[in-house]
DNA sequence: ACCGGGATGTTCT
DNA sequence: GAACATCCCGGTG
């Protein structure tokens, strides 16, 4: 068991396509909470339409287009916050969206914080429910994941990537639908969505 | 189980 | 004024 270290800065350059199934099976830690990231997404900087650094950089973005590294998080839909991995490089913005994450430690401060989640699976299996959980909101917009300077890192236990991560179209967008940039971790049970049925090797 | 609608405020057209 | 990288609740099967 290798000691947990924050993931090093060259570990978020590059393109978010690539870094994005890396991430999975990383902890995201802020304070004395950590859970699994078993759900990412990729947005890839003014090549896609999806991203919000598609149109340049903006007041809401300018995050994105800072060090990789950085914790980019946005408000969205009058109520809810999400959070990214910047990647990429300073002015090529691309990030990785955390989506759903299997809660490690802490889970009575998540409860506590997730009224409506009846059941544990649904602490962190949403990128704005993850946000809620773990208590990251617009003043973590800018954290560096790197230094850990305000308590929120990305840390390396050991545990590898899946093999094989499984892959799908990103959700809740409304360009790029057919872009398949979302990766997660076959068979958790902490997915924003439930797992396609694989299909039968006879018909009924 | 699945589906429909409402909540709520920031950002950009 | 519309759109929004969403979630929750209450309806119906």
């Amino acid at each position: 068991m290798t000691a947990p270290n924050p993931l090093p800065r060259s570990f978020y350059e590059g393109d978010s396509r690539e870094v994005a199934p890396r991430l999975l099976n990383k902890l995201l830690v802020h304070g004395e909470l950590a859970g699994r990231i078993v759900e990412v997404e990729a947005y890839a900087a003014d090549e896609d339409p999806a991203s919000h650094a598609f149109r340049g950089e903006t007041a809401r973005n300018r995050t994105m287009f800072g060090a990789p590294g950085l914790l980019y998080v946005y408000f969205t839909y009058g109520m809810h916050f999400c959070a990214n991995a910047v990647c990429g490089d300073v002015g090529w913005a691309h990030a990785v969206l955390l989506r759903a994450l299997h809660p490690v430690r802490g889970l009575d401060v998540m409860r506590a914080r997730r009224p409506a989640a009846r059941r544990d699976r649904d602490l962190a299996n949403g990128p704005a429910k993850l946000c809620s959980a773990f208590a990251i909101d617009r003043d973590l917009d800018g954290a560096d994941l790197v230094t850990d300077d305000r308590g929120v890192t990305i840390v390396d236990d050991g545990t590898p990537p899946p093999d094989e991560p499984g892959r799908s179209a990103r959700i809740g967008i409304s360009v790029a639908v057919d872009e398949a940039w979302r990766w997660y971790v076959p068979g958790d049970a902490h997915l924003s969505r439930p797992e396609p049925r694989r299909a039968r090797a006879a018909a009924p």
